[in-house]
DNA sequence: TTATTAATTTAGATTGGTCTAAAATATTAT
DNA sequence: ATAATATTTTAGACCAATCTAAATTAATAA
């Protein structure tokens, strides 16, 4: 019957329904804990506490799955979070690396109203500024097939659908050479070596990357 | 050197904030208790934490007052209140009385450039929803001289500046018989037995109001 | 001025979320 | 198969924020 999930509990559900690649495999006690930056014992812990909530399937041990009902309030959470994101730059004029933390503080903000309100004010954005999708308010969302930039084996141009880190120094990077969600990217060059490559952004810039860049930057197909 | 603030402290700086009239009268342990709806013992705790922060000036028994630094935290927290509100009303099409709980959480989030950023979106208001005065960032705000319209002598029409309570059940009430901010009241009959009022709201609508209500709307000089 | 009442504080307990250190269990390497 | 190592859990502690019950102090009334 203790049906409220408190800020700390949203956030375990938030990581678990990462680290488990949106709830398709289970998760380890020290992954959370690195994750999260806190002890192993303090997940142990609050793993029971989620597992008596039936938000988590919990076998000691042998880490996590997360339930249907789980997953459903970490969806909730997700589709508050990208959606204050798209607020904070489409309308307040953050930047791309700018909204990651108040964006975390903000999904944690508990009214329906004011989240079908802002989807509304928005214009019902399928895709957050990062080009990860909205879950509709019934956690439903469209996943877009995407690769990172190092995977692709075509000669022409593909076009940046989202990033797979969101972490600021990235970000900037990414705003420093020019690339941005939807810039045409096709590759000039790619070191068997090292992974990095050679690209042209929009027809225009020309720039290096390094493998882990690529990693991080993906494309339409 | 603890400088943080924590939510539940905010709160009751807010509160000391309020019941002392801005900082210009001291607090009682009892008024805080009924004012937040916890036990007098837990009040105690409270003040001498924030007193050990130089938030506000305990003397064990003779109540609270709140000292300038415990001012402008306050009034940060009442800045962003307002223009949390005012950006519910305003951009979202949230009715006056359907703002206050949200605008509670809201007012918590850290990021002072949100909040500056929010302000410029707004068009920098002078007051809120509820004709409240906004602070600006160094904690100024426009006091109106304005009474309740159960002092008025004057004659002519008086404009409604603000809603003293903004309880929803009032702010419906004021909707129904169709005054909101700026309108223009004017006495056409008052009883002296109840203080209740017969008023012409905008030169059109007729209403019947209670001493309760008129004493809860404020209009100018 | 002293007794009664009201307000406030102290003492001790509880819950959520965290920690460290030690114990238990699982995994890996010899 | 067993020892060494890594992971996880348990035990016990702490802090913030709350509570109840008892003790203290202030205000009021006889």
């Amino acid at each position: 019957m203790n049906n409220i999930i408190s800020l700390t509990e949203e956030n375990y559900l938030k990581a678990i329904f990462k680290l488990s690649d949106d709830g398709s495999k289970s998760v380890l006690t020290n992954q959370l804990a690195e994750e999260m930056h806190i002890r192993a014992a303090t997940v142990t812990d609050m793993l029971k506490r989620l597992a008596s909530k039936n938000l988590i399937k919990y076998e000691k041990y042998y880490g996590v799955e997360i339930t249907k009902q789980g997953k459903a309030e970490a969806l909730k959470i997700i589709r508050k979070h990208r959606l204050w994101e798209t607020f904070l730059v489409e309308k307040l004029n953050f930047t791309w690396d700018e909204v990651h933390d108040v964006a975390e503080q903000l999904e944690h903000i508990q009214s329906p109203l004011l989240i079908e309100k802002l989807d509304a004010f928005l214009g019902f954005p399928k895709a957050d500024p990062h080009g990860e999708p909205i879950p509709d308010s019934l956690g439903r969302m469209e996943s877009v097939e995407q690769i990172p930039l190092s995977e692709t084996q075509s000669k022409k141009a593909a076009t940046v659908t989202a990033v797979k880190s969101d972490s600021p120094s990235f970000l900037k990077y990414l705003n420093k050479i020019g690339v941005r969600l939807g810039s045409k990217i096709s590759i000039v060059n790619k070191a068997e070596f090292d992974g990095s490559q050679e690209i042209i952004i929009d027809g225009k810039k020309k720039a290096f990357i390094s493998r882990d860049a690529a990693e991080n930057l993906l494309v339409n197909k």
